[in-house]
RNA sequence: GGUUCCGUAGCUCAGCUGGAUAGAGCAACAGCCUUCUAAGCUGUGGGUCGGGGGUUCGAAUCCCUCCGGAAUCACCA
């Protein structure tokens, strides 16, 4: 509709003032609430074509276009601002589109779609997943449902950092203080095992450390010489070797954390359709590494260690290998991204991972390109803001972390509490009745992270952040389920889809037009959560279409409306409105409940 | 110190490529359930959009500068 606008204009331009001005240029925009009309067009810009006050303009574009175009049947100026009042039929109309069609808002994915790897969650094997995985994960899986739902073929991975000296701080504390402790004996989920072990190992070496300083060994070399650390670097060497006790250990303690990281992935909801690990892909890295020194691309140090100088780029040398030809962090992923590109031969690949790492990621792609990688410039990095809590930053190491599986118990039992202090699902028997307390739990969750801006970094109070009331995934829970209770009555007294239309004389009142005007917004903020890799906008959308229906519904009655066509307009407007409201949840991941 | 990001109501956040009197929610206060689910709806109070310059018909939005905060600049991942 803004384009036939601007178009209108472009017309009324050249008719009135004989002169030619580009359509795109022409600024309309939604009229705000407060002023009378639909469309809005910004006269200023105009008045160099016209050589008139704004005020004038407008009113001689205005009366242009109601006598020229049936479709605008009035208009006002205020100040530089025309706004346009369009023909009622125009909003049925377009009711009549949206209402019939069932891939409203989305492109479906065709053979020939581009490819879009999304790698996401990439957790360590050290430590059960936090608060900042959360966020991590439900970001990730939006943005990979969102992409889906523009027509992009998408492949979900995960990288697993399953290798390394974190992990062998677990294995040394594990095999020094365990006393042979495993998931089934303990009770303890798998992951929160072996993250016991790793904070109980830097305790220890915390303690350790103390100790000899206070010996009198130098505080800038015990990390070397402290016997805990020593262990854990012997640990490390001994995996890398190959030694098969170590790594059956390894083995052993990371199967215990797949297994309580897949029961965390399932409760959050989230899914992966390729699961990488960089105990595989480093090897490939290292690989890459070598040829790039035979073939001169990158250079090695008297110490052997190999680096690339990425001065030209505006960055710094950054090193591939260790002296003793061990992989880094880098060379891992040198070897993913290689590996995924022959894999899938992506056209875009997309890292989801937090801002501290931005740094990292102009390495990579600088490097690729170095390396001779065309795709290099096909990698984005959509980096995200750090979630902290109240008190400042979470501290993995000293166990001050929020934990994912808790946080999620907690939610759900909150939603729990609430509802049965409300008591409308008393009726319900009681494993269904769990499953909407674990949809509430989580749209509360999912919601209150996924509504802010990705790159901002937000504070979460685990006492207060979460609410079940007002800009939250239970209040637009809420108003889905009051539409599905509407629409099942509707039903039962005999209304099916499309058993009456809608005439060309309907006219749908302030209430129900401000409704389909923001039904008809889904579509541009869809495609825009997608160009922007921003899910934020579709939770504050999906609110905001939530609080007008809930108006509406307040102040109007569906089911009692006493004129027939208007009945069937209200319910299948409804209709529609749950199926927007549905449509974008789905999109953040967040589940609805056919009553709360 | 270099680079990047952020600063909007007491708190948590919106505010699209510059557009009309800067919006929600929470918290506070006051109303609304004999009528489709009150996890709802309505109203009141609350702001020098970090400060100062600039660009222009118009700046929370763009540019410069200063202040404050965060991240990063590892042979950790």
């Amino acid at each position: 509709m803004e384009t036939i606008i601007r178009s209108y204009i472009s017309e009324a331009i050249d008719a009135l003032y004989m002169k030619s001005i580009d359509s795109e240029q022409v600024q309309v925009q939604e009229t705000r609430r407060e002023f009378e009309g639909d469309f809005t067009v910004i006269v200023f810009p105009l008045t160099r074509y016209s050589s008139r006050s704004p005020e004038v303009t407008g009113d001689e574009i205005g009366k242009y276009l109601v006598s020229a175009r049936p479709e605008i049947i009035s208009y006002n100026v205020i100040k530089g601002f025309l706004n346009l009042v369009i023909s009622p039929g125009i909003w049925t109309n377009m009711f009549r589109e949206m209402a019939g069609n069932v891939n409203f808002g989305t492109r479906t994915v065709s053979g020939d779609s581009p490819t879009v790897v999304i790698e996401y969650s990439s957790p360590n094997t050290n430590k059960p997943l936090h608060l900042g995985h959360i966020r991590n994960n439900l970001l990730g899986f939006s943005l990979c449902r969102i992409a889906e739902a523009n027509g992009l073929k998408v492949v979900k991975t995960n990288i697993v950092n399953d290798r390394g000296i974190h992990i062998c701080k677990s294995m040394v504390a594990w095999l020094k203080y365990g006393n042979g402790e495993t998931p089934s004996s303990s009770g303890l989920k798998g992951d929160h095992l072996v993250g016991k072990y790793y904070v109980l190992f830097e305790k220890e070496f915390r303690n350790e450390r103390e100790r000899l300083i206070s010996e009198g060994v130098d505080p800038e070399s015990v990390v070397e010489v402290a016997p805990l650390m020593r262990e854990a670097r012997e640990m490390l060497r001994r995996w890398e070797a190959g030694d098969s006790e170590t790594v059956s250990i390894w083995k052993m303690m990371n199967e215990w954390v797949y297994e309580g990281f897949d029961e965390t992935y399932s409760r959050l909801g989230v899914s992966f359709d390729k699961i990488y690990y960089e105990s595989d892909t480093y090897l490939r890295g290292r690989e890459i590494v070598r040829e790039a020194l035979s073939e001169g691309l990158v250079y090695s140090e008297s110490d052997g260690s190999v680096w690339a100088d990425l001065s030209d780029d505006g960055l710094d040398r950054k090193i591939l290998l260790r002296a003793d030809g061990t992989a880094v962090y880098i060379t891992q992923d040198l070897g993913t991204a290689v590996i995924r590109h022959e894999e899938y031969q992506f056209d875009r690949s997309v890292y989801v991972v937090g801002n501290e790492q931005n740094y990292h990621f102009q390495v990579l792609k600088a490097l690729l390109a170095r390396l001779g990688y065309p795709w290099a410039s096909e990698l984005y990095h959509f980096s995200y803001g750090m979630v902290e809590l109240p008190e400042g930053k979470m501290k993995s190491r000293e166990g001050k972390v929020v934990d994912a599986d808790q946080l999620i118990d907690e939610m759900i039992a909150t939603a729990e509490t609430m509802s049965e202090e409300l008591g409308k699902l008393d009726a319900i028997e009681e494993s269904r009745r769990r499953e909407i307390y674990r949809k509430i739990g989580l749209a509360a969750l999912k919601y209150f992270i996924l509504k802010v801006d990705p790159k901002k970094n937000m504070t979460f109070n685990p006492e207060e952040s979460v609410d079940f009331n007002g800009n939250t995934g239970p209040f637009i829970q809420y108003t889905f389920a009051r539409i599905m209770s509407v629409l099942r009555r509707a039903d039962g007294i005999g209304y099916r889809d499309g058993s009456q239309s809608l005439s060309e004389q309907f006219v749908p009142n302030g209430k129900e037009l401000s409704i389909i005007k923001a039904v008809r917004r889904f579509s541009h903020i869809i495609a825009s959560a997608s160009d922007e890799m921003n899910p934020s906008l579709i939770a504050n959308y999906v609110y905001d279409l939530a609080k007008e229906f809930n108006q509406f519904y307040h102040d109007f009655s569906i089911l009692n409306e006493s004129e027939p066509e208007r009945r069937f307009f209200r319910i299948e407007l409804s209709r529609l409105v749950s199926g927007v409201i549905g449509k974008g949840m789905w999109l953040l991941g967040i589940e609805m409940p056919e009553r709360m």
